[in-house]
DNA sequence: AAGATAAGATACGTTATGGTTTCTAATGTG
DNA sequence: CACATTAGAAACCATAACGTATCTTATCTT
């Protein structure tokens, strides 16, 4: 659950030179490992250009701020996978959806997200951006899509999904992460859809 | 819902020479005012002797770290008034509860916490020392303590307050705020009580 | 009133980062 | 193969915070 520093003064294995879609990539990955590690606050040029095993020049050649690096970092890698709703029961597609987003959220992806959305706060324009280009324009629903797909089918009572109720699983889900450090396990989330979003769909 | 900079030059009204409790009391201030504003990774020491007005030999001469400072004034600052769940009904008790917490939330106080709660991932032993002396040693129970005053009173059954379902206001809470960088107003706390605790309880 | 205490101003050398500029040589193209 | 790109190295100056040391003087104590 921690992206440890670069370390060593020597970062970069110095692969070679590399041009284009590769390097690309490796300033991606960095912004993003960086992001993970320190936060949206200790995100530098320097930082990424390190871990990226490239020059600040290279970065200031395409983008004018780390936020931009960023931004754009997490719009290429967000994680497309939404949950399918295939199996017989609310319950166990339910669970797997809330461990499809374990599995994100352990990402070096999830967590920059997590920091990113947690300091977002005191850079109003980021939240902004971050939540159109990255959020609205991909996924970012879990256990939403598994509740309106049994709407759809009939299964479930349409007017109980009120915006509250969407945001059930989720929201325990993170208010355990911030508590402990680390997500939840399958046991608490097999809790989770149990004691809070069944009752809550009348499925109790 | 953000605070701002020191700004001007002189951000000192040099009242005169404080000591003892009232600088004190200034310094804490600063603390928290600074997190607030900058997060935890922007507390300085600099930063705190600037916003106090006052010299960081005053402040080193007390303690070694900020972090050992914002410790102390979170300490002391912590809002201790528990919900008094006086009334005949759990969901007006609830929902006062959750407006306790909108207050608290709201406070300078209210966002150093959750600046610190959300970057104490990347500083486990803060994350620690937070909860033990500040969460623990105070309160951080809202719908908790309303939760657990109707059971003893038997008007609830015990089996149905787990862990899951005592957090089930303060995560919906939580969610809000980290999804509109604002606390939710009454209308939406009221649909958290009504849609989703209330049905966990078996009071729907 | 005299002395002890400590607040506050100032300055200093160090370190880290920011952002820019200049130069080199590797890589891809025609 | 020759040339145009551009990655990467290095040096630069500015800023900000760190931690410490020195000195003055307001304030409390006795």
């Amino acid at each position: 659950m921690t992206i440890s520093k670069p370390d060593q003064a020597e970062a970069a294995p110095r692969p070679t030179r590399r041009r284009g879609e590769a390097l690309l990539h490796a300033i991606y990955e960095a912004s993003i490992l960086e992001t993970a590690a320190l936060g949206l606050s200790g995100l530098t040029m320097e930082g990424i250009a390190r871990r990226a095993g490239t020059a600040k020049t290279s970065l200031y050649r395409r983008w004018s701020t780390p936020e931009d690096i960023l931004i754009e970092a997490m719009h290429r890698n967000f994680p497309q996978e939404e949950p399918s709703p295939a199996a017989t029961d609310l319950r166990s597609d339910l669970i797997a959806a809330l461990m499809l987003l374990r599995e994100t959220s352990a990402s070096p992806m999830g967590q920059a997200l997590f920091a990113v959305v947690a300091e977002a706060g005191r850079y109003p324009h980021l939240h902004k951006r971050i939540w159109r280009d990255v959020f609205d324009a991909r996924g970012g629903r879990f256990t939403k899509t598994v509740l309106h797909h049994y709407a759809r089918a009939g299964r479930l009572d349409p007017a109980r999904i009120t915006p509250v109720v969407e945001d059930i699983g989720e929201a325990l889900f993170i208010k355990f992460v911030v508590d402990n450090g680390l997500p939840p396990d399958r046991a608490h989330i097999e809790a989770i859809v149990e004691q809070a979003i069944l009752p809550a769909l009348g499925q109790g």
